[in-house]
DNA sequence: GCACGTGGCTAGTGGGTGTTAGCCGAGCGC
DNA sequence: GCGCTCGGCTAACACCCACTAGCCACGTGC
């Protein structure tokens, strides 16, 4: 049997896996995952992932650790972008949700499978994710004490906001009845109605 | 070795099994929970489990039926309790979030878990949970037929206000820095605010 | 044209897991 | 007191899985 693909591009086989694994991932969760099953979606047995990743594990941080550097990438540019608070959390909100939206494997293993990695990968991704959620409520107390929001509970308000950006990555689907531009605009108005806003 | 308990009360020892797979189901996930793992949790190996239980799945149908039977019932009787919209919504949401604070773990497993549930199971549940939403979707309907809310699109609402509920069963602790009612209330508040309700 | 690194393969190892089989002590009905 | 049921136990079965060992084809550098 001569070799079906006649060569792989370069050593980016490696993306390819890990993009197998998060589909994988996402869809059965990581114990359900086996090494077979990755190999199977790359074209080659489980085994010969060890000539690319160092274990299964691995996978997973690798994913992860992509997932919430995006996250915060995002937050910052788009807390930067402006000085009025109203408009940074607006886009905040939006850039929250655009990635639950184009992200949806990621923030899906993200927060699904934070139990499955080790110890001192697991305080790390903790760690990170607080900063982020410190983030918005930083933002939500600021707006507040320059009587731009009025809320009952800042931090109520804040989970409730991220809670319902994170949903959007259970039901939202590419060519689905909303675009990706839609759901950001409609989310960072309901974050705002809920903050009391102007 | 004498038994170190005189003699378990009744037949309740199927319950206190339930209550122990719960609990390690909402720590270490479905998966990565073994039978003796619930065994050690009430003080038995983990075969003699099977004198109580079928099947692991039976473990984990048996808490998923219970917490959805248990939302359903306190939607029920929420929207029931009155006749203006207004006030069934606030009901239904804090309703909602009761449950999201009070059953954390079945909530957690109820969705975390629903992949692990053979085929037959999971539609049920699949189609129960659709259920749960429609009649959220038919409250905020009417109160925009009504011209009692103002949303730029129900089933964004609808979803937004539903997931900020579920993102209570993450963060929640009973005895912590609020109580259920005061998280209850201010959501419904929040709630009708994203509503943009009266 | 040859040595060698790369990246695939098969075979195996060591451990884990749901579940069944079969044993047995204790309490209860009669 | 006798037998039966209940509910525990240990042993074992039948897999499954991450990962390792060791082999080999092929393409490239020289």
């Amino acid at each position: 049997m001569s070799t079906p693909t006649r060569v792989p591009p370069r050593g980016d086989r490696r993306a390819g896996i890990v993009a197998a694994a998060l589909e994988l991932f996402a869809d059965k969760g990581y114990l359900a995952t086996t090494m077979d099953d990755i190999g199977r979606a790359v074209a080659m047995r489980g085994p010969s992932l060890y000539k690319h990743v160092a274990s299964k594990q691995d996978l997973l941080v690798e994913i992860m650790e992509r997932s919430i550097a995006t996250v915060l990438r995002d937050h910052r540019i788009a807390v930067e972008s402006t000085d009025d608070v109203r408009e940074q959390l607006r886009r905040a909100v939006e850039a929250h949700v655009r990635f639950h939206a184009r992200h949806r494997l990621e923030a899906f293993v993200g927060t699904r499978e934070l139990r499955h990695l080790d110890e001192a990968n697991r305080a790390v991704m903790l760690s990170l994710r607080k900063d982020y959620e410190s983030g918005f409520r930083e933002l939500v107390e600021r707006g507040v004490a320059q009587g731009r929001f009025r809320v009952g509970s800042v931090k109520l308000a804040v989970y409730s906001i991220l809670d319902m950006g994170v949903g959007v990555a259970v039901w939202f689907r590419e060519g689905g009845e909303f675009s990706v531009d839609e759901v950001a605009y409609h989310y960072g108005d309901q974050a705002l109605r809920l903050l009391g806003a102007d």
